[in-house]
DNA sequence: GTAAATAAGGATGTTTTTATCCTTTTTTAT
DNA sequence: ATAAAAAAGGATAAAAACATCCTTATTTAC
C-alpha cells in the first residue's frame, strides 16, 4: 500500500505527535525504538521530513524532534507526498500512465471508488486527531511482542 | 498498489482472455508486445501463472497461452494471490504486522471499510467479465503512445 | 527422425528500496 | 573556549524487485 519508508514516516510522525502534546523534544533513538524501525533509516526519513516542514527539529544538547500542537495539522496526505511523492494514490492499477475516465483500464471503474475514497481519507485525517486515541492507548504503533523491540 | 510483476500479470491474462475466446494461443512475444511490458519478465510471470493454472500453456510449433473459456472464471484476486501472495490486500498501512480490530493502528478503523471494499472487488471481479468491454474497445491495455511501443 | 517453434527453468545482471556508517554542523552547558 | 549532545548530510552496503540471457524440454510439421 505505502512503502517502508512511509510506514515508519506514519509511526513516526504520529509518536512524535503524542509525546509533544508536554512540549517534549524526541531523540532518534527513542522514536525508532518506540515505533520499532530501524534507527539510521528512520533518521533519514525524519530529515525527510524535517526539510519538508512536517516535523520540527532543533540540534544540540536538549533538541530533538517535535510538532508544535498548535501549527497547522498535518494531514497523512502531506506525509505520503513528503516521502512517497504524489502519484501513489493516483496510480492505475494496471500501471498504466494514463489511466482515465476517458481512457481507462480494465478495472478502472470497478476501483474508481475505492481510490477516491482512500484520497479523501488520506486528505482529511490529520495526525492531530489520531494522537488522542494513541495517548489513550487504544491504538498502537508496534505490536507488542516485536523481533525488534526484544533485542 | 500492486508491484510491477502484479500489473503485468493483470494485463497478460487480460489480452490471453480476450484472444481466446476465438481459441487462439498466444506466444509470448506477442503478448509482451500487445501490454508493452519488457518479454523475459512477462515470460517468467506467465510461467507462474501457468504453474498456478491461472492460464494455460502448450509447447512447441502453434503453442502458447490461453485461458479456455469454458473453465472456472478467473477472479483478480486470484492473480494477485499468484503474484503479489496473499498478505497485500490485508497488510496494515502502518506496517504493523498484526493490526486488527482488538489491536488497531491508529489509522485501522479509517480505512478498514475501503481495503474491505477493495478485497471485495478483487473477489468478485473476474477476468471474463472483463473481457467484453476490453474487446469491444471500451477499455484499455496500454497507452496509445508509449515508449515501448514506439520502439 | 530431424528441424523448427515454442514454453520452462536456471543463472545472472541491473535498479530501486531499504538500511547503515561516518563526518559535519549546530547548540548547550560548563 | 571546550566538550558533549544532538540532528544534517554524504558515502556506502545489503536486500528486494525488476529484468535479461542461455540452456533444456516438449511438440509439431515435414
Amino acid at each position: 500500500m505505502f512503502s517502508k519508508a512511509c510506514e515508519y514516516a506514519f509511526r513516526a510522525v504520529l509518536y512524535i505527535s503524542v509525546k509533544s502534546i508536554n512540549g517534549s523534544k524526541l531523540g532518534i533513538n527513542e522514536i525508532a525504538k518506540e515505533i520499532d524501525s530501524p534507527v539510521p533509516f528512520t533518521a533519514k526519513i525524519l530529515q525527510t521530513l524535517s526539510r519538508e516542514g512536517i516535523v520540527s527539529s532543533i540540534k544540540g544538547p536538549n533538541g530533538g524532534f517535535f510538532i508544535d500542537p498548535k501549527s497547522k495539522p498535518v494531514s497523512l496526505n502531506d506525509v505520503v507526498k513528503a516521502i512517497d511523492g504524489d502519484d501513489v494514490l493516483h496510480s492505475c492499477a494496471l500501471g498504466l500512465k494514463e489511466c482515465s475516465d476517458k481512457f481507462p483500464c480494465p478495472i478502472h471503474h470497478e476501483i474508481k471508488q475505492y481510490k477516491e475514497h482512500l484520497r479523501l481519507v488520506m486528505k482529511e485525517t490529520t495526525v492531530q486527531e489520531l494522537t488522542a486515541d494513541l495517548s489513550k492507548g487504544l491504538t498502537f504503533l508496534k505490536n507488542s511482542r516485536s523481533k525488534r523491540s526484544n533485542r
